[in-house]
DNA sequence: AATGAATGAGTATTCATTCAT
DNA sequence: TATGAATGAATACTCATTCAT
């Protein structure tokens, strides 16, 4: 019995993770529907085409099902930044990348974070204890790569503000707001256009004021 | 025997009324505490020290005890907001009124606005059925008294914007944000110091940049 | 302070008299519209336009209300049926007379047997215990008052049949058939129509058959 | 390995369907012992032995446990009925055997009838929502068959009567009345004596006197 | 006597989790 | 591994009854 383990998974080995992922897809589809409290593992079995059983033998539980689906999307997102954000050196243009990213993403996993909240609410669910250790840091570790942008664009005179950490939190409550808002309004504008439109609100206020009065927001509705 | 029926309700009727926003206040605090779907109406009770069935004589049930609550911290902050933004003329200082309000509020409502998105995920609990009528709209009025105040500020050249309603929801976002933010720091600073830290750092982006810079942000940590 | 109690009772007995009746009406009403399980003494007291602790202050609680209603409705008839049938001398006129008193009867206290039927299941309630004692011969009383009816009918030869007892069982078995069958169709017909009817369809089976008798049943015990 | 899924369905299928069966034939007996209200599923799930959830997971609730009961209970009638009652030409005889079957029937199903009063009261359990579609018109459709018995029997100058439905009335009343009274004195006497009472009772009085036909109930409808 | 607010034991129902096959 | 029937602790809600005023 040949085994090539590390070069190549078996077939059991591969068919193992497509369960898994099916199953963790399954489950975020699921969690987005109804709610953390309202989804039942039964529904997530029968979305992803398994008895109850298989999903134990994969999971320890709902709470840990959970924590694969954030952890799922955390690293999605994560990729994506350190990809197509962190590569960028200039921070007024990795800043524009931010929101796009933040955007896009959102419509990926749409209303994902909304049962995120419903999730963590007072003592249940231990997030530390629940979430596997690799995604514990992964928000504060965000948090502090967008500020290290903008301080850097601080300190080259591009974006205005003492504090960066700051900056950090206005840029991510406005997205958060202005997606919520759009949220309610389902597909109206094409994702371009906001995107188009977010950046123009948000950077052109974040801008040094200058000699320049170009960077003001324009073109926006 | 003086009675006196309209201007002062009878013992009996005092006693319910208390009893009544007893059980609110319980459930309140119950909600923040344990999160909507983990407070139980035993826990509400016990912690208004009174028996569940009390508690039925007085809700229809955990949902309708839910929308009382929230209907008074939502009544709370409306009355609030009308006498100590609404009645400002200045939008400039409105604006930095509501700041303050909203910072105050949630110190005196502590994180249940949290509980309130757990409450209404995806489709359960309808809540237009659930939250009595006169609280439907509350949200919405309190958008567009808020967006009025940008439109004011923009057309005397205040602020600096083309659509107030972004305005409005940059403002919420960021208080948000911070508020989410300074909420897992606990009561480190004052709270007087963290409205300073938000209008400087709120109004001074907002304000139409002219020839002064004297209304940026400084002084900040 | 003069006292002429058995005379005529004072103004504090006739009232206390007068809620009583009250309490035992709304009661009937209540029980047949609901139920005996549906029924509530909220909904009672609410019917009597009493508070609920009036109630009790007249009863021991709600199955001693309903043993009183019982025992109400059955006096009733009992005295009826003593007026009304045992006065009269001839069989058939008798059996006549009560057929006629069982269906105005239940018109006056519609539906209330089929509540009888619902309180007294399995073993909840027994009845011996609940009922007021001098409520709980009467059916037996009734039974055999009928039964001596059909006894002197048959001895006299103008009922046919070897053991009254039979006769007063099947009188009974198709009375409540028909008003059964009736009460599905609601008022369709007159009282008096249907009275007449189950006479004819009675009485005419029970007489006894001209010349022949070997057509009549034999061999029964 | 050879599969005859169709033919005979897996060790599965047959034990979920064993345990269907067992549950609803624990519920019969606690209905009976307890009466609709009196029984609660704790006890029927105790009495199948069985915990509760398993029981939910067979049927929606005591209501829907409760209609597949009196499904049962009505289609093990309606099944003896067709058989040995609607097969025979005869009038008289099928009358005859639909007397015995009753009789046996309600011997071997003791009580539920009672029970099934007591579960429609007044409004509460709608059912025509709450009995299996298949069970609605049952009644109707054995009274119908019991009439046109009847009908069959009135035209051959077997039975004598204007209207089959009275015919079918009197003997449903008679039948329960008689069952009632001995279901009071338990097991006195042996099924086949009270089989043979009432069919002389019942028989001999309907059917057709002799010559004279002026006796007869007229007049009716 | 009359009131009605307070009580709390009792019940139907849900659902995450286990385990024998 | 996959299955899905069995489990039973947990929870919202009802309603007869009590008792202070």
């Amino acid at each position: 019995m040949p085994e090539k383990r590390s070069a190549r998974p078996s077939r059991r080995q591969r068919e193992r993770e497509a369960h898994r992922r099916e199953l963790v897809e399954a489950a975020e589809r699921v969690f987005v529907r109804e709610g953390y409290h309202g989804a039942t593992v039964d529904q997530i079995a029968q979305e992803a085409e398994f008895a109850v059983g298989t999903l134990y033998n994969f999971f320890k539980g709902k709470d840990d099902l959970y924590a694969h689906v954030t952890e799922r999307v955390a690293r999605d997102f994560m990729g994506r930044f350190e990809d197509g954000v962190l590569s960028i050196a200039d921070p007024e243009k990795a800043v524009a990348a931010l929101i796009e990213l933040r955007l896009t993403h959102f419509e990926d996993h749409r209303g994902f974070f909304r049962v995120f909240l419903e999730a963590s609410p007072g003592s249940q669910m231990d997030p530390a204890g629940a979430l596997p250790e690799s995604c514990a840091g992964l928000y504060e570790q965000y948090m502090d790569a967008v500020t290290e942008i903008f301080r850097r664009g601080i300190s080259q005179g591009v974006f205005d503000g003492l504090d960066p950490l700051y900056l950090t939190l206005c840029l991510d409550g406005i997205i958060t707001a202005f997606t919520a808002y759009w949220s309610k309004r389902e597909p109206a504008e094409p994702l371009a256009v906001r995107v188009e439109k977010m950046k123009g609100e948000f950077i052109g206020r974040l801008k040094r004021r200058g000699g320049e009065d170009g960077g003001g927001p324009s073109g926006l509705t």
